[in-house]
DNA sequence: AATCCGGGGGG
DNA sequence: CCCCCAGGATT
């Protein structure tokens, strides 16, 4: 039997049952597939649930606000997908009427969506032959032909997916396509792969020559720098000090707690923060206590966050614009919280009902 | 080609 | 703890 046979019967047997696999309707396989970008399964299956409820078609996405769009996508990370999701789904409603298109090529057009997202659309949704060759796919096909250089490589990724269209099941693309990803996330997994389930044991070159383990090449990993930062949680009456961070770079758009980074060799971290206050944003503060301390880590920063409950010692005028704002905890359920600080506001409201 | 962008859970 | 995940945009 073919690759694709011996892949297929495999997948008809033991495919998952996931929630965006009810249907074909594109426009859910484009809100899955942009969801499940760097980000796993199990992780997905609630944010997608509630998202229909709200964002039900095409439509009605198009036309939600984005900060209501990025509130449903608050804790997924990576916000620029939400951001682009939104501009995609609006390119799509107004150049092709609400109705997704059908070729790889044009979906490549549309916000973001590149090669891989383009291709798991037209596929599962329409059923067009294309290849959606993502992490799963490389790591699978590497095995299968024992390709011994890095993935990262674009030459790497050209010839695996080559390799997974001369394999393709032209009658089956879509399921094709994620009966690979099927296997690569449960069968053909990262470290220890458990050949002895696997459907393509027989025809796998890592396997036949005991390297499964080796291939993938691995790269080396970046370091992930570490930054100190100070965040005070300031209130005035029933309200608090919130500030939206910049609209480009880490966290872009999300609401914190006033913060700000500070050197290693910083010893009086508050210290520090009063004097941010006072310049920057035109308040007195005093330190009250250690409200929550943590570590976030990203995928190439951490943060070692302290959040300080300060005392208002004198309240000035915000700096103009709307970035900065006292926002009381009733209407911070619209807002989408970056990082550890959703948690400290989470904390808070508790806290708050308990009194 | 290299870097940036989050968060979480598997192993 | 380490790894990396149904990637895309930007430079």
């Amino acid at each position: 039997m073919s690759l694709a046979g011996l892949l297929l019967a495999w997948y008809d047997a033991n495919k998952r049952e996931l929630p965006w696999r009810q249907d074909k309707d594109p426009y859910k396989i484009w809100v899955s597939e942009v969801m499940l970008q760097q980000t796993r399964v199990e992780a997905v299956k609630a944010y997608f649930e509630r998202w229909l409820e709200r964002f039900p078609t095409l439509e009605d996405l198009a036309a939600a606000a984005e900060e209501e769009v990025l509130h449903y996508w608050q804790g997924l990370g990576y916000y620029s997908r939400a951001r682009n999701l939104l501009k995609g789904v609006r390119e799509v409603q107004a150049q092709y009427n609400g109705r997704i298109p059908d070729t790889k090529e044009k979906m490549k057009t549309v916000a973001g969506v590149g090669d891989y997202t383009a291709g798991a659309i037209v596929s599962i949704a329409y059923n067009k032959t294309a290849t959606a060759v993502d992490g799963n796919v490389l790591r699978v096909f590497s095995r299968l032909y024992c390709w011994r250089e890095d993935n990262a490589l674009s030459s790497s990724k050209r010839q695996i997916t080559e390799w997974v269209l001369q394999n393709m099941e032209v009658s089956r693309p879509g399921d094709y396509n994620q009966a690979i990803m099927d296997l690569g996330a449960t069968i053909c997994i990262p470290a220890v792969p458990r050949c002895s389930l696997c459907p393509l044991e027989t025809v796998c070159q890592a396997r036949r020559r005991g390297l499964e383990q080796v291939v993938p090449f691995r790269r080396k990993k970046m370091a992930v720098k570490t930054v100190r930062v100070v965040a005070g949680i300031v209130q005035d009456g029933g309200a608090f000090l919130l500030r939206q961070r910049p609209a480009k770079g880490l966290l872009a758009g999300m609401w914190e707690f006033p913060a700000t980074e500070i050197a290693d060799t910083e010893t009086d971290d508050f210290g520090a923060y009063r004097r941010m206050m006072a310049e920057k944003l035109g308040q007195q503060v005093e330190r009250e206590g250690l409200f929550w301390q943590s570590r976030h880590v990203f995928s190439h920063r951490q943060w070692d966050i302290v959040f300080y409950r300060c005392r208002l010692i004198k309240k000035g005028d915000l700096p103009a614009g709307k970035n900065i704002v006292w926002l009381e905890p009733s209407a911070w359920s619209r807002l989408a919280f970056a990082g550890p600080h959703r948690q400290v506001a989470e904390k808070l409201e508790k806290e708050l009902q308990n009194i």
